[in-house]
Formats: C-alpha cells, sequence, structure tokens
DNA sequence: CTGAAAGCGCTTACAG
DNA sequence: CTGAAAGCGCTTACAG
C-alpha cells in the first residue's frame, strides 16, 4: 500500500527541516516567503494532507461528534442527524453515528465507544429502556461534554433541546374535541420517557379543560413502535366502550393504530379519528392522510450542535445550562376532520 | 477536564517502566505474573483504556469503516447499515456513517474526508448524480480498499454486492402480466446507475418474451424519490393511451405513484396495478398494500462488510474480485392482485 | 524478567 | 529566518 506523504519526506526532498516545513504548512510568519512557496508547492505536488491521527494525539481533540439515537431508520432521528450535521460540517467537525436500538446495554457500548474514541462531544437522545443514566454522568466526568435533545435525562445537567411536547399534545387533543370527539384514547410512549410523561399530561389537561373524564382504560403505554401501535390499537377497539378518537404520542405508533383500523373494518375519521405526533412525510401519504403533530427535527439537530461545540470550545464550564423549547404545529389533516366529514 | 489514565502514570505510581507496563497490559509472555497483576489491578482501579489515537498512529490502522450511502432515511440503506455494523461491531470495528444526498460533491467531500480521517476501508453505495467515478479509484491508489454495493460502479476493480436486479424485474413484469396487465409502464431510476438499467432490461425482456410491444413513451426515467414518482405518474396518467400497469423501479417511486393514483380517482389494481421494488415495510401499509420485489438489505450490508475487512486483514491484493449475487423475491400484495379482483 | 531508546507524524518552545 | 529537541501515548526491537 502506497505510504502516505509524510512532512519529513517533504523536508528531506527541500533540504530543510521538519520544523520550517510544519511552519510553512501554517503559514507562520517566521518563515520566509520562499521558503514558504517552495513547500507549499511541492506539498501540492505531492497531495499532502496532514495526519489528524496525529495531531488528534497532540492536540488531544479529535473534532469529531458522537450522536447517539434510538433508531436511524426513525425520520425524525435522521433529520435530525442532518441538522446536526449541518452545523458540524461547517465548522470542521465530522460526525460519527451510533445507534441504540432501545437497548439500554446497545447506549453503554455506544457511550463507552465514544469515550475511548475520544470523541470530542456527544449528542443523544435516549433509549426507551434506559432507566439508568449514570454512563452519561461518567462520560461528562471525563470531561466530554453532552448534549441532550428530544428524550432528554433529568439526571443530567447539561444543554437539552427539546420541543414543547405538553403544548403539542394539548393542542392535539384539543383538536380532536374541537372536531367532535367525546370519547378520546391515548396510547402513550413508554413511561421513563419525559416526552411520554409530557405528552400524556398534555392530553390529560385538555381533557380536563374541556369537561370531559380521564378514563384508565383508555390510556394505554407503548414502545414508540409500529408493531406495537397495531396490538395496542386491538386492545382500544376491544373495549366495551370503545373510543372515538385515538391520540397516539407517535407517528409511528399511529402508523400501527392507522392499519389496525382499516383492516379492522372502521371509517377514520368517521367511526374513529386519529392523530400522531412528529409529523413524518409517510403520514401524508396514508389513506386517509394522517394529522399529526409537526416536531422541527431538523432544527433542534442544529440547535443541539451549536449547544455542543459551545460546550467543546470555551474552556470552562458555563454558568448554568439551558433548555431550548421549541415549538410545535397542529397539521391537521383527513384523519381526524370529523366535522366536514 | 480530567486527564485520562496513561500508561505512564500506571509505571510511575508502580515503580517500574512504560515498557513493563505496555507488555503486562498486553499479557506479554516475557512479564512475572506477579508483575501483571499488579499492573492489571491498578489498571482497573485507575479505570485506564489505552489511547487508540497512539494506536492508530503506530499502527496506521484505525479500525473503523466508512459508509456512504445517499441517504440513511432511506429504509433499504439505514437496514444495509445495520448488516455493516453486525459484522463490524463482532470483528472490533467501527462504523462511521456519511450520507451523499445524492450529490457528487458531497460524495467526494466524504471520500475525502474518509482519507484523510484514515479510515481502513470503505463501503458505498454510489449517488445517482455521480458521473465519475476517479475518486474511489484514487481512494483506492492511497491504499484504502473499496466495497460497493447495491448501487455499483464498473469503474472500479473490487468486490461488489448485488441482487439480482435483472431478474427482479422480470419477474415483476412478468407478474402484472400473469395477472392481466397489457400495458405495462415502467418509471426507471437515473440511467447512469446500474440498477436502473438491470431493471429496465428485465423489464422490457419479460415484455418480449410475452410478445408485448416495448414502448417508449410507456418508460419514463425518475430520480428514486417519492416526488417525482407522483410527477412521472402524472405523465405516464395523461397519455391518450394509458397504461393499465406500472412497475415502479423503487418502492419510493411507487409510493409517489400510490398517491398519485387515489389521488387522480383510480382504483388500484381494477384500473391500474403497481409494483415496486425494494419491499420496504412501509409498503404493506398502504391502501392497497403495495407488491414489491424484495431484496436481503440487511445481508447485502453483512456480506459487503465481510468482504471488506477482508480486503483489510489481508496483506495482499487478491487475484481476483468477486461479485455476490443474493436473490430477490417476489412480494404480491394488493395493488397488482388483478385476477381476483 | 525488566528497562532505555527509538519511532509513529506532528507541533512548538528554545536557541541561534 | 531556521534547526534541534522534546513531547503527545503507545509499542517493540535491543540490551542486559
Amino acid at each position: 500500500m502506497p505510504a502516505s506523504v509524510t512532512i519529513k519526506e517533504i523536508a528531506r526532498q527541500l533540504g530543510v527541516s521538519k520544523s520550517t516545513v510544519s511552519r510553512a504548512l501554517r503559514d507562520s510568519s517566521e518563515i520566509s516567503q520562499e521558503t514558504k512557496d517552495r513547500v507549499l508547492e511541492l506539498a501540492r505536488q505531492l497531495n499532502y494532507s496532514p495526519n489528524p491521527i496525529a495531531l488528534s494525539l497532540l492536540n488531544n481533540r479529535t473534532h469529531t461528534l458522537g450522536i447517539i439515537v434510538p433508531e436511524i431508520a426513525n425520520p425524525f432521528f435522521s433529520t435530525a442527524i442532518g441538522g446536526v450535521e449541518d452545523i458540524a460540517y461547517s465548522r470542521g467537525y465530522h460526525v460519527m453515528i451510533y445507534q441504540s436500538h432501545e437497548s439500554y446495554e446497545r447506549e453503554l457500548i455506544d457511550v463507552q465507544h465514544i469515550a475511548t474514541r475520544r470523541a470530542d462531544g456527544l449528542i443523544v437522545s435516549v433509549s426507551s429502556q434506559s432507566e439508568k443514566h449514570d454512563h452519561f454522568v461518567e462520560l461528562q466526568e471525563k470531561g466530554i461534554p453532552i448534549v441532550f435533545f428530544d428524550r432528554v435525562s433529568d439526571a443530567v445537567q447539561t444543554h437539552k433541546v427539546i420541543v414543547d411536547d405538553y403544548k403539542g399534545a394539548y393542542d392535539a387533543t384539543e383538536h380532536l374535541i374541537k372536531e367532535g370527539s367525546r370519547r378520546i384514547a391515548h396510547i402513550a410512549g413508554p413511561p421513563n420517557l419525559s416526552i411520554s410523561r409530557n405528552r400524556l399530561q398534555g392530553y390529560r389537561d385538555a381533557l380536563q379543560k374541556h369537561g370531559l373524564p380521564f378514563r384508565d382504560e383508555w390510556v394505554v403505554a407503548s414502545e414508540y413502535s409500529q408493531s406495537e401501535g397495531t396490538e395496542r390499537a386491538y386492545q382500544l377497539m376491544a373495549l366495551r366502550e370503545r373510543p372515538d378518537a385515538i391520540f397516539a404520542a407517535s407517528d409511528r405508533i399511529a402508523m400501527g393504530v392507522h392499519w389496525a383500523l382499516r383492516q379492522l373494518g372502521y371509517r377514520m375519521p368517521e367511526d374513529i379519528a386519529l392523530m400522531g405526533f412528529s409529523d413524518l412525510s409517510i403520514s401524508a401519504l396514508l389513506d386517509p392522510p394522517l394529522s399529526s403533530v409537526a416536531q422541527p427535527s431538523f432544527e433542534m439537530g442544529q440547535q443541539a450542535a451549536e449547544l455542543l461545540l459551545e460546550l467543546i470550545e470555551s474552556k470552562s464550564t458555563p454558568a448554568s445550562f439551558e433548555t431550548r423549547v421549541l415549538k410545535t404545529n397542529l397539521v391537521i389533516r383527513r384523519s381526524s376532520m370529523k366535522n366536514i366529514s
């Protein structure tokens, strides 16, 4: 295999020292223009590129960010990753993407990998099966800063980027009520995620505000997956007193519900209205198209990256940590439009 | 920031040399059991982990694979990435994921990044907008091996993993014919991708075999995207002589077509049958569910990773390169079942 | 069985 | 303006 060109080789060919070459390459003011020109020209010819590994060893910096998400196949996360990349690349950083597959063990391994690979920082949306978050604290103690987005951890003090899940859920539920639904069920996410709890609370409060009863049997918890959405829809529609609307805590859950309802012979929204959360691009393509609560996923990624770079590039720990709360947006489509149907 | 523990620190605390610590850590036979025990014990206590950057500098190996795909949000690619990760992690390698976003410039940057970051090898599915593939050849010349999967380059000599696109398309077209369609259109992918050309050829040959005419106006090219699928569907259905079936070169295209057809008031499959290619999990959820040609995407990723590791870990260039051709599988759902409808 | 030295590719005080 | 030396964290011939 052809060895890469090094500074040593350039120095040899030019009959100068490595130090001089190094300085010329970084355009140091203490090198004569003539020498600089010769070095630069030869470097170009030889297609020299500095070995980043040597630089990392020197600076203890890798210019690499890690990002851990539950699943890259989930468009919410892949879009957020796009936002992270957008900021990172423009600032000279590279992004290493990890998936936890919703597993605590895998998340642990990913975090350890980030520690040993000496990433400069980590952006993370936690796995639904992680009950302990010590591994994040340990990473911080090793001097690697963390920023959370979407699924955040209360146990870790740092910057966070979320949307107003409570308000998104409140608005969605209120919309269902205004469209005429009275028996509104909720398929919630795993309760150890704050997004699940906040969305549940928004649902509860909207019911209360409009004088509708909160009924335990109309609230079921689910993983954020299509397949479990289908199971929970079966469960809800099997109730003696069926709901006339379902608000699902995510579009993936809602997609499973959508499929189940069609298969069971219900008409949406006439028999039952349906809403999701996240507004994945696929949701508009379903028949009937799915109403949802849009989240600015790309922007969430961007902001998380900006906050992380701040932490990395400032020498000192900031006086206080910031939680940015972005706005959600109600997207009404046919699956919830009872009024005109 | 707390400095990481180094071999030097362990040596200092134990009053031995760095060499001894290094050897003890790697369980060298020339170190006394007693010394080993002391070193290992202290290393454990201090939570020592070797600095991989120092090792990389030494070995000129990073134990990192790069993978470039057009879009991680495309489930075909995210599943293939899963397959790559599966093999890579079990063999002690890490995976850096890059997206070309179908752009030649971005693909170029990604390849350069892989070169400068000194990844040990690259797995790639090329961007649809890349007409030149010199950047891959240059990477190889730098001693970084490459394996292609799905979208391969004829211009580069190396291992490749594909499916039998020709046969998959042939089978799909033949199925449409057997279900009674006679005016079968094809929305092909970008012609500079071999997968597009092979699928087109399979379509052509199936028509010919069954004595059906090939008509230019029934074949249109499209990016592998939903939105262009919709546009091309408009174009096809606007023809004076409408097709009675559409075979789309991918499920993403087919999803755009599906949406267009419903919106235009056609019934599937009665008015028009539809088939895609890839069998994304979402395809089963559409109404009517989409028929497709399944590809073993996870396995493609696994095999690509295995071939790449072979190239990396063998000293010499192999005598010849291998192209593995995996089987496709026809998945019949309602969108193409004219006979029983 | 253990240590001193050289080296991976680079940078940067320190001299001159 | 340029060079020799030390050092980032590690490994490994070479001595003893």
